[in-house]
DNA sequence: AGCAAACATTTTATGTTTAAAATATCGGTT
DNA sequence: AACCGATATTTTAAACATAAAATGTTTGCT
């Protein structure tokens, strides 16, 4: 019986290695997932309307605030850098599908919003992509789609506070 | 009561709709979890070891399959284009963490693998990356954890279907 | 008023990623 | 043997992404 001691240290150990390798499968998994369907969209995205979709995240995020957003604040939103939203606002700006005008009471903001052309566009592919989107994850039962949002937030938060 | 038949008209758009939304909504939150964890593991990645995601992805491709790849392989795997093997293989052997070799028979193909220096260096960033990975995947109960698997694994069915 | 720090954005340099064209090889058909 | 379609890879051009420097503006402090 004097094994049980190394027993128990043998069982801890693995039982938190496996937990590692929960954790990895889990991630392989969660990648794969959003890879797939990333490329689903970018390709539709592409094929049925030629926008990428940088450009397309940048137009939905200014059609839910029709007041407008500042470039910063779309930086923030999109989770990507400024630099960044400065070369993709540019196009679609050349493109017509938004404006950039100052702000006033601040002359270092411009307050982006979509053109009425860019509103029509988007609606478009708005409804594209969420057809889109839910040939993918429509499928799953009303528990189903809980418990993986409940999951996913519990997920998010974590990571929120490992980053912190 | 001549307006059931409009109220279950409602009913059944609402629903469908609410369905889509969810879907999106489901989608929104799949991606950021993704986009968090990625930043993360970058990050760790590129401060502790000096190596980009990419390069460490094909590692760890190498380091499950010992007889070697080729780059077609690895493209597949890894989910990304040909092109873009390419210059991440010429990286990595430029450091002398793969090597490309003929394949007999092929003189097409290369037969890529892990140097001895290759497979030492990935042993220690896969040590990392799996304490990583868990630091941000590692909280959820057995229970979340067979619930977001057996989720995702329906998904990513139902969009390989989708994309046939 | 003058000045420093913070802010909002753009620019620059570097690197990643993709689609598509180019290159080279292979296998089978005639 | 000559050719053709398929295969495996690399190259190229364009879009995307980041960090860091540069530019111009605002705010608060003295």
């Amino acid at each position: 019986m004097e094994s049980i001691g190394v027993q128990e240290q043998i069982d801890h150990e693995s039982r938190v290695e496996q937990g590692d390798h929960k954790a990895v499968r889990l991630w392989l998994r969660l990648l794969t997932c959003t890879n797939l369907i990333e490329r689903h969209l970018r390709g539709q995205l592409r094929s049925e309307f030629d926008i990428t979709l940088p450009r397309f995240d940048l137009m939905a995020q200014l059609a839910r605030e029709s007041e407008g957003l500042t470039m910063g604040d779309l930086s923030q939103r999109m989770m990507v850098s400024g630099g960044n939203v400065s070369g993709i606002a540019a196009q679609l700006e050349s493109e017509g599908l938004i404006s950039r005008e100052p702000v006033q009471g601040n002359r270092r903001a411009f307050c982006v919003t979509l053109t009425r052309a860019g509103q029509a566009r988007f609606a478009e592919m708005a409804e594209a992509h969420e057809a889109w989107v839910a040939e993918g994850l429509g499928g799953l039962s009303d528990s189903e789609y809980d418990h993986i949002m409940r999951a996913l937030r519990q997920i998010k938060l974590r990571v929120g506070e490992v980053e912190r």
